[in-house]
DNA sequence: GATAAACTGGACCTTTTTGATCCTGTTACT
DNA sequence: AGTAACAGGATCAAAAAGGTCCAGTTTATC
């Protein structure tokens, strides 16, 4: 019942193309510097949020990984179901026929509505009121020329979850 | 992101016994019968249920299974819990140091509302409401003499999640 | 056109978790 | 005393998680 590594990745991944300037290509390998997370780990996740129209990818040299929808227009559940597959929470929601009684029993209401409800949760945040809020850094955000908000070059985890 | 078969059984087995009259020792092989459990698997999760004092377990000849409190008293959260631990949702909220930002991280904040979210909606799910509306049956409860509600010998799932 | 940078897709690998089973020992009813 | 039933630890197989590696392909640049 909880993320997995790789949906975290992806949300870390996400946060720091979305702080950067809209369209620009980012580099495979500052992606997972700046954000702690292994470098051929991060060209699965990069795949599967391609496929899932979040990002876009960049072959070639100078190629890399660019936002292909704007921070407001994604969200903690895109992101996350674009790499751990739609959210469910048990068994008998994601295939009902697993077990007979489902549409008639109790229990599965009270999981639908809990799914419902963390669906809901995770939808509301998109990225760029994620953005708004601080970025997740300790000093208060400042706009720097490069367009990305108080990383310096090397300073690890700036931007953290 | 889902529940596991043991979470799954664990609800199935506390459902059953809520069925039954108060405090009244049912075998496990009734109940694994009965609830569709891989029986040596329901031991293992009985012994989870008892160290959560959802039940108690009764030894030797003629023991069991019973309730230690009333159905009103116990509700899906803690019977999940019982058996999976604590529900975090993700790492950086079981564990903050797991990640330095976290109290001023944005992400961690909408992590934070939907497991409240979810663990609430779980813990208003009492036993009691849970069989009031209907045991998870096709035809219309029926009491009868053995405290069940119309569960016949052989007649497997049919209080089924 | 050659070279180098960078991604692709699939194969492979290790560790952890899940989902059990089994066996010896103990408890308690008859 | 005998037997029914649980305890608890050891064990085990399959699946998922978490990642790595490599041969091949694409593209910018010299």
């Amino acid at each position: 019942m909880r993320l997995t590594r790789a949906g975290e990745y992806a949300v870390r991944a996400v946060l720091y193309l979305c702080s950067k300037e809209a369209h620009q290509v980012v580099g495979r390998l500052e992606i997972a510097r700046e954000m702690e997370i292994p470098a051929p780990f991060l060209a699965k996740i990069a795949q599967q949020l391609a496929r899932a129209g979040i990002v876009e990818i960049v072959q070639g040299s100078r190629g890399g990984v660019k936002l292909r929808v704007s921070p407001r227009e994604v969200n903690l559940l895109n992101v996350v179901e674009a790499v751990e597959g739609e959210i469910f929470l048990n068994d008998c929601i994601m295939d009902p026929l697993s077990c007979r009684r489902s549409p008639f029993c109790s229990v599965y209401r009270v999981w639908n509505k809990a799914r419902n409800q963390l669906r809901q949760c995770l939808a509301e945040a998109s990225f760029s009121s994620l953005l708004a809020e601080g970025l997740c850094e300790l000093p208060p955000k400042v706009k720097q020329k490069d367009g990305t908000y108080g990383l310096e070059k090397g300073n690890h985890g700036s931007i953290l979850l």
